[in-house]
RNA sequence: GCCCCCGUAGCUCAACAGGAUAGAGCAACUGCCUUCUAAGCAGUAGGUUGCAGGUUCGAGUCCUGCCGGGGGUGCCA
């Protein structure tokens, strides 16, 4: 049992002794909070349960904490000090021998250090990037998949069963957009004169391929309908879009499970299988020579189209049967990843979902906002209606792979971020992957210097823990410690940039340990207990930069 | 108009389900390499958390109103 819950134990014990000593009136206490308090002359957990109480039983804050206070019975060993301060926290300090056998776990758990069973095994599908194949991925797109792959691999981390999915918008509008605009610049390299389509792709992407085209086939589709010319340009084009895209992800270390594709979606019936379903419980019905959805039953704000007047569906009734199918596949819990801008499109979707049977909490939305470049503190400017746009590609090919999806992870989904090219290339303090990298490094280095193998070093029988006693030690070791509830926290939250922030606070806690701490030394025994120490720091680091997707350098 | 997100140090951002004296990094200034990586460390300075109310033992956090920025509001995706 960890510390957490041990402390948990020793509060509500302590509470039911008070209550049946006449201390305090008969009091429901329900869950304990604990809490890491800001302030180290605070201890390592606090818990507020004497100001939760206070108002019910009718005494003050203190007066309710010392009655606690004067019936907790020490779990032996645990902790080192209790004390009551400020309005009435009771704050719990370990012992140094508790905070010591963070190691021992450490070792025992090697690369799943920092991992529960919180999930309990229970399905969980993210779905991310989803990016329609009509064009390279951009920066956005980046984000979204540094974002979706490192929240999936904290909730595996967190016991959840995890499978990270693509969603393919082979089907509809933009996918005809990109034939047409293939089309249109085909015709052009061929010396029509030919207007540009509306909503058409006018990234330069477009005339290679077109370009590409000529030189394969020449003016072979010249003489074809426009109709049969997009239709041939699309089943041509977009499959090896998509491949470009699969290419550029595999560059980002991310790997999706399953690529599930809109077209299949139709051509196995599911969607008008699904129609017919929302008809058939009497959510959807005819209007103005449409079928609607009666989204507004579950608290939408109107009533929304699934087929048009015209026969065609639209993308949101699609997206039902792609939602139902999903929970057919047995997920319980379907993540989202959506830009921002699709905001509008969430209580529909609840919605939807609620008209499906299905519980709307069982889908969750993570909004993302939008990345903003700039190079060296000036704006990079991009048009999305003339194409120029930087693409993931590029910016990968610039900065490298580690110091992109560090930045991407750097900032919580909900706001906007702002990503400096030339920053994420320095090599320099300024760039906090490098801060935490060099941390791992710097380890290697030590134990490399020390000429123990590390493999020797973790086995904790010939360490004597009770030679790490100096205050740098136990800083370290309390920031291992808490390694699992970020993780958790992360994945609760659905904000895995909380471990970049954990990351850069274990770094700092190491350079600090290493300024006041000399590791390899004479006093053989203590060069063990701290290269144990270290090893054990670089292995904390090593899980959270793995869970991050960026490497952990042994040498910079 | 209505709905959603954001507003915290000069800049970029943290702040766990409301907690104690609001924290980092960068930029600025001052020190520290004959000893395991100076891509490092230590220190100084920097704030009425957009404004005004409210809720309570306690508010950056919750509620109301206002100001400012972004997004949405389609038989588009």
């Amino acid at each position: 049992m960890n510390p957490r819950k041990r402390i948990q134990n020793l509060i509500s014990e302590a509470v039911s002794r008070a209550v049946s000593e006449g201390l305090l009136p008969p009091v429901e206490v329900g869950d304990i909070e604990m809490e890491r308090p800001k302030r180290r002359e605070h201890g390592d957990w606090s818990t507020n349960i004497a100001m939760a109480v206070a108002g019910r039983v009718g005494k003050k804050p203190r007066e309710v904490a010392e009655a606690v206070l004067g019936c907790i019975q020490d779990d032996p060993g645990l902790l080192s000090g209790v004390e009551i301060a400020g309005p009435g926290f009771i704050n719990f300090h370990l012992s140094p021998a508790t905070l010591r056998n963070v190691l021992l776990e450490v070792g025992r758990k090697g690369p799943m250090y920092g991992s529960s069973n919180t999930g309990k095994g229970r399905k969980v599908q993210v779905e991310f990037v989803s990016a329609n194949p009509v064009g390279p991925l951009h920066v956005g797109h980046g984000r979204w998949a540094a974002f979706g792959d490192t929240l999936a691999n904290v909730m595996a981390h967190c016991g959840y069963d995890v499978e990270r999915e693509f969603y393919i918008n082979d089907y509809g509008t933009q996918i005809r957009n990109f034939g047409k605009s293939i089309s249109a610049r085909y015709l052009e390299l061929l010396g029509q004169q030919v207007e540009f389509p509306e909503g058409g792709y006018a990234g330069h992407y477009v005339t290679e391929i077109a370009r590409r085209i000529v030189a394969e086939h020449g003016d072979e589709f010249k003489s074809v309908s426009e109709e049969d010319r997009v239709t041939r340009f699309v089943e041509m084009e977009y499959p090896r879009m998509l491949e470009s895209i699969r290419e550029t992800l595999v560059k980002m270390s991310v790997d999706f499970d399953a690529w599930f594709s809109e077209r299949e979606l139709y051509d196995r019936g599911e969607v008008s299988e699904t129609l017919d379903e929302l008809k058939g419980d009497g959510y959807a019905y005819e209007k103005e020579g449409a079928l609607w959805l009666r989204t507004s039953s579950f608290g939408d704000e109107k009533d929304r189209v699934l087929v048009r007047s015209n026969e065609e569906p639209t993308y949101f009734a699609s997206d039902i049967a792609y939602h139902h199918d999903k929970i057919r596949r047995g997920f319980e819990i379907l993540i989202d990843v959506w830009g921002a801008d699709h905001h509008g499109y969430v209580p529909r979707m609840k919605a939807a979902m609620a008209a499906m049977g299905y519980d709307p909490e069982c889908l969750v939305v993570v909004l993302g906002q939008l990345v903003k470049l700039f190079r060296s503190g000036e704006p990079v400017i991009m048009s999305k209606r003339t194409g120029e746009i930087v693409t993931l590609d590029e910016l990968l090919e610039e900065v490298g792979v580690d110091a992109a999806r560090y930045f991407f992870l750097q900032r919580s989904h909900d706001s906007p971020l702002e990503f400096d090219i030339e920053l994420a290339k320095k090599e320099s303090p300024e760039n906090p992957v490098y801060y935490v990298q060099y941390a791992h490094a710097r380890i290697c280095s030590i134990l490399n210097y020390s000429g123990i193998s590390e493999s020797d070093i973790s086995d904790p029988k010939g360490v004597d823990l009770e030679l790490l006693g100096e205050e740098a030690e136990f800083e370290l070791l309390r920031k291992i410690s808490e390694l699992e509830e970020v993780v958790e926290y992360s994945a609760q939250k659905y904000v895995p940039h909380r471990l970049t922030g954990y990351a850069e606070e274990l770094a700092s806690l190491f350079h600090a340990f290493y300024r006041d701490c000399r590791v390899v030394t004479d006093d053989e025994g203590l060069t063990r207990a701290r290269l144990f120490l270290v090893s054990c720091a670089r292995r904390v680091l090593a899980v959270v930069l793995g869970l991050l997707g960026v490497t952990a350098p042994e040498k910079m």
